[in-house]
Formats: C-alpha cells, sequence, structure tokens
DNA sequence: CCATCTACTTGCAAAACACAAGTAACTTGT
DNA sequence: ACAAGTTACTTGTGTTTTGCAAGTAGATGG
C-alpha cells in the first residue's frame, strides 16, 4: 500500500495546493453545475454533458464534501434523494471558474456559455459574481431551513 | 485500441473544453515555471519543488507545443538545449494561474508565493498582469532573436 | 578518447478511470 | 399490500495514465 502523492506535502506554491484540491478533469465541472447550472442532485449530474461515470461522481462528491467545499441535506421530498450545494468555500472559487470558462471561451468559441457568464466576456466580474452568489442565497432560503 | 475521451468532444462548455487541456495535475505548474519562475529548460523545470517525473514532463512539454500554449528553440549556449517560452496564448492564462494561486492562498497560508504574485493579494490584478507581460517581454528580447 | 551533461525514451508496477452490473433504501402505482 | 420503479450509491473488470528507475542519443569538456 502506497499513499497517492500530494504536491502539498512537497511544495509551498499555493498554486500546487489548489492543484491538489481542484486538479482533475471532473472537479470544477461539478463545481459549475453546483455553481451556475442549477443541478443539486446526483443523477442531475450524472446527465450533464461531459458523461461522468457514477463512481468517479460519487468519489469526486466524497471529496470535496471532505475539503469542506460542498455540503448535502436530505432532499425534502424523498429520503433517498440528497442536495448538494456549496460551502462559502466552494463559493469562493468563482473567479477560478469565471476565468478558466473565459480562457476557454476565447480559445475556440462555443455555442454555449452557461447563462450567468455570458455577462463576463462583456462587463464586469464583480457584477456578475455578485449576481451568482446571490442566486445561490436564493436557493438556500429556498431549501435550508434556517433556524 | 480506444482514444481518450475528451470533453469538447461532447460538451459545448468552454470550461469542459480548457479542462482538456489545462485540467491535470502538472500542465498548470509548467505555466508556472515558464511564466512566474523564470524556469525556462528541462532540467530546472525537473528541479521544481513538486518533483514531476520526467516521462510526464516530456509528454506534457509536447502536449503544450501541439496546443500552441508554448514554444521552443535552441539554446544558444549549447545544442542539446532547449529553452522553452509561453506563447500568447500561453500568457493568457495569467488569469486562471493567478486565480488559483489566490484561491489556494486563502485556504492554506504558505510561506511562499511566486514573487511576482505577492501584490495580488493586496493590489490590483491588471498591474500585475502588465508587470509579469513586462518580463516575459524582457526575455524575449534578450533570447529570441529578433529580425 | 572518455566522462558528463541534457533531453529525452523505455519498461514495469501501481493507481486512476470508464463502463457495466449490481444493491439497498426508499417511493409510486394499483 | 406488493410489484415496479427511482435514487444514490458500490462492486467488478479491463484499459489508460502515472510514478519510478533505468537506459539512450547527441552534444560538450577535459
Amino acid at each position: 500500500m502506497s499513499t497517492k502523492k500530494y504536491h502539498q506535502d512537497c511544495s509551498p506554491c499555493p498554486l500546487a495546493g489548489a492543484l491538489d484540491v481542484i486538479g482533475d478533469h471532473w472537479t470544477l465541472l461539478i463545481i459549475r453545475d453546483l455553481m451556475l447550472m442549477n443541478r443539486h442532485e446526483y443523477k442531475d449530474m450524472l446527465e450533464a454533458w461531459e458523461g461522468i461515470s457514477t463512481n468517479i461522481l460519487s468519489n469526486r462528491l466524497a471529496k470535496l464534501t471532505d475539503s469542506n467545499l460542498i455540503a448535502s441535506i436530505a432532499h425534502p421530498e424523498s429520503k433517498r434523494r440528497k442536495l448538494y450545494y456549496l460551502t462559502e468555500e466552494g463559493k469562493s472559487l468563482f473567479p477560478v471558474i469565471a476565468e478558466m470558462t473565459i480562457w476557454g471561451f476565447k480559445r475556440k468559441e462555443n455555442d454555449f456559455i452557461p447563462p450567468h457568464l455570458k455577462e463576463l466576456l462583456t462587463g464586469s466580474r464583480t457584477k456578475v459574481e455578485k449576481a451568482i452568489l446571490k442566486s445561490l442565497k436564493d436557493w438556500e432560503e429556498k431549501h435550508l431551513a434556517v433556524s
């Protein structure tokens, strides 16, 4: 048995540490689903375009939960379902998602860009970020029981 | 024989397309070396903290060259050495690197941050970006023969 | 000529991944 | 009440990617 090697065990560079958490092919797509695509359930994420496999999705959701980037509650309509959502730390990935999306878009202009992000290409980031954080807060108020 | 599955083959999302190119554990660290750490040779990159293995480095340099994010010339002092540098498209990754570095730094305040990026935490990004692009231009003027 | 240095390539074991097929805990329809 | 889903997973199997060690080819240096 050998343990996986993490950059942060040998590197003091914050970029390397970030890559340990979000530096794979799937993690940021899950964050995107939660942040921009309004997908909050396992089955919703399975149905995203990229076609993540079910074991990988399960694994990434667990890792993201361990890293405190996401959390979950039981679905109010059914105990077998779960609702996933971003923690504050997860939401703080917005600038990363935004810049990578812009970069990808400039590189190969696709026919799609997540609804909230369209404005990024022309307008101000803080404005877009504020709108997105607002929409996430609205979702939380609706779905997370406030004590 | 099956071909590797790329997100962009099935997804119109620019983030997914970007992840096909820079969504692994090593690629952005190589870009960082070229952009911020003044490492322009194979051996320099091997010696970075994270300890990339030689076959992976070779593979990533080839992929990055194919994707037109980096290019190389022969070292003026020795034919057996090469100098790698960022293309304009590679340099355009600055905002991505910057945001991921900031995110990583906030998450776990390390004792190190690449010299040029320190100012990011307090000051303006455009100013820092300008300074970095200037330093890359200086390097190019010194090492790339201008016709 | 012989040692060394640089940028790789090769071989192999270990880990991660994709895909298909379960499974357990519910819920839905009758 | 009970069979037929649904949902969120887990398990199994084969393929791909990675990590590590070793080797190679083409300079270069003494």
